[in-house]
This record gives C-alpha cells, structure tokens and sequence, in this order.
DNA sequence: GTAATTAAGTAGACATTGTCAAGTTTTTTT
DNA sequence: AAAAAAACTTGACAATGTCTACTTAATTAC
C-alpha cells in the first residue's frame, strides 16, 4: 500500500541481513528511510511490528518459492519435493533479512509465533503436500507424513541456516552453495527412492 | 575461574532462554547478578564478548554431549550417529539459550564466526568422524563424506531450531519432542542402511 | 470551492541502554 | 605494614524505544 511503509521494511530486512537482529534499530531504519525517527510509528506500533511483518513478508515469499519450483516436476513427486527444498535454501540465501526474523519465536507476537500467520501455514501446506505426494507413490512409508514433513524440512531448513550464516563449507560463493545444498537435497531424494523399491 | 565471570554467563544464557537474543541487556545481566551495571565490564570487554563466551561454552558442552552419546554404541557407526544427533536436539532443547547464541555469525567476532573458535571445530570434529565411520562400512557412498556430514548436521540442526522454536508438532512437551525428534533420525539412519544392502 | 476531517509526518521529552572515565574498596604480594 | 593489583561502584554521555503534542498535506463533505 503505503510507500513509505514498503521503504521501512525494505531498510529492516536490509539492516538484519547486515547486522543480524541485534543490529536493528527504529531509529536507524527511520534515518535510512530519510524520515524522521517517528515516522514509522504510523505504520507499526513498535519494533516487533515491523519484524513481524518482515516474517510475513518472508513466509509468503518462501511459500511462493516453494510452490514455483515444485511445479516445474508435474507427476514426478520426488522431483518436485526436492527442488522446492533446493528453492528453500536459495531462499534464506537471497533474502537473509526474512529468513533471519521467520523463525524465532521470541521475536514475533504470540498470534504469530503460534502459527496464526497464514503466511507461514501456507508456506507449510506447500511442503506437506509435497511430503504427501511423496507418500502416495509409496516413499518413505515407515516414517510416515509427519516424520517425513520433518525430516525434509529440518534437512533444509539446516541447511539453510547453516550456509546462510557461512558456518559450513565454502562460504561466500553463492553458486558453490546451492551447488553443496543441491547435492544433499538430491542425496535424500536418493534414499527415499531406495525404500520404494520392492 | 571466577565467581561473578560465571554467575553472569549463567544469567545471560537465561535472559537469551527466557526472551531470546534481543532481550539481553547488559545492564538487566548486572542487575540479575545483584551488581552494579559496570561490574561485567570488568569480565568481558563488551556485550559481543559474553555472547562468545556463551557460544565457547555451548559447543563445549554438545561436543560433549555427542560424544558421549556416541560412545554407548560402539562398532555400530550408524547407531552411534544417530545417537549423537539425537543428543543435538536434547541439547539444544536443555541449552536454548547457549543454542541461540552458537550459530549467529553476526553475535560473534570474527575470529570466532571464522571457526578460529577451539570447542566449534572440537564438535565438527566429532561429528565428521562419526560419519566418516559410516562411509567407512559402506553407508552412504553416493553422497561423500562432505555431503554426508552436511546432510546429517543439517537435518538435527533445523530440527533442533524448529523443535526448540516451538514452530513444529507438539510444543511444550519435551518428552514428545525428543521422541519425534528420534523417530526422524532414527528413519534416516535407516535410510542409510538401505544403501549398505547390496 | 471552501471548510472540516483525517492521514502523514515532525519535534521534543523521558526512561533505558551500552560504554567511557574516574573513583573506591578489597585482596594479594612483598 | 606498604605497595600494587584486582574487583567492583558511581557518575556521565550519546543513542535508543516510545509517549505526547504539534504541523502540514490529502480527503471528504457540503
């Protein structure tokens, strides 16, 4: 809607992806934005205003990622699953600003943190469909739905934490990192095809 | 070493615990140790420094915890690495607050978020090998030692951010959440038989 | 088309924070 | 017992989050 409400997150995600959350301060995104320090008191009522608006923001983007790339594997659901875990990654990477605030409890609102933000269900949605497709054509079976949602969402949301934060491998280079995130996913892809195999 | 030096360790990693890293505040530190809002000074030269001391701290005590975890299961490679990371996840659901700090590059000075820090690699360190004993009998061969351990650490790291964060399945519950947490690593251990089977 | 109302923004003030400089008390060393 | 060092306290300052009050620009009503 409002221009300046976009500038003032736009400068947020800039300042996380920086400086990480300790580093975001009211004032210092108000004096990038060029306006003055209670500016952005109109559009958010305080500070995890703003976050939270950058996590819905960052929900609603990994979602649309998500659901993108998957849909370039029609019928082959082990593709489709692993390349929307590929876009996750690519996601935090692009976009460490969001990806730095979506998960942390502390920082947003209860209604937020307790997964009222349809943002974050639908993101959700998204990979459990995928997981489910994948059950369907008979992968991973013993683990079952929800093992099976969890384990590829913590391999990559690991994953991206852990490249994004440069505390593995080869730091810097972002096509080296996709290149070691692709590996992995594709790796688990792997394994989930050994357990359809009779 | 000294008293006081651990005393407001122990009151920072509860204040990261309680509201996460933005709630900590020097001075709320001083107060909860009973001390004048300058006393910490004398132990840390400023708030970046307590918090990578705190990391120090918390991959002593995972490497720790893996290691003996592992060693409950010797000559059994897999089982030993799903007991390390098993106790990944206990440790960052008992450990929130040291869990928090470990893994942000933007927390820590650069001789740490370099890896220059002794206990991080000490704890790499054990999970490489742990790994590296699994290739060794035969598991995994596809994915590398590199792909291997990324794909491991990967997936008990996202979990223990998405369990601890309260963001997947039963909150609250610590029982629940170390058993679902099992089950996942347990079915990717699994996994990694089936490549064994010729 | 002008008056009234609301939206969008600025300015100033206050308690709280991180941190510097300087003082005091306690402990250790000699 | 005197000197030196370590362990802490007090006070100050600029910067921050946020409250209240003001101004200006845009909408709406008539």
């Amino acid at each position: 809607m409002s221009d300046l409400r976009d500038l003032i997150l736009r400068k947020s995600v800039e300042i996380v992806a920086e400086n990480g959350i300790r580093g975001l301060s009211f004032r210092e995104v108000a004096r990038r934005a060029n306006v003055s320090h209670q500016a952005p008191y109109h559009y958010f009522k305080n500070d995890s205003e703003i976050l939270s608006a950058i996590a819905k923001d960052g929900f609603d983007k990994l979602g649309n990622a998500m659901k993108i790339a998957a849909s370039k594997h029609v019928n082959k659901p082990i593709e489709a699953l692993n390349s929307a875990g590929i876009a996750y990654v690519i996601f935090a990477l692009n976009h460490l600003g969001h990806f730095r605030v979506m998960f942390q409890r502390t920082l947003l609102p209860e209604d937020i943190s307790n997964s009222n933000i349809t943002e974050a269900q639908e993101a959700y949605s998204v990979l459990r469909d995928l997981a489910s497709a994948v059950i369907d054509v008979g992968g991973a079976k013993s683990l079952g739905l929800e093992g099976l949602v969890l384990l590829c969402w913590s391999t990559v949301h690991g994953m991206a934490n852990l490249i994004s934060e440069g505390l593995c491998g080869s730091n810097n280079d972002k096509k080296s990192q996709v290149q070691i995130a692709t590996q992995v996913v594709e790796g688990l892809g792997t394994f989930v095809k050994l357990t359809m195999k009779k």
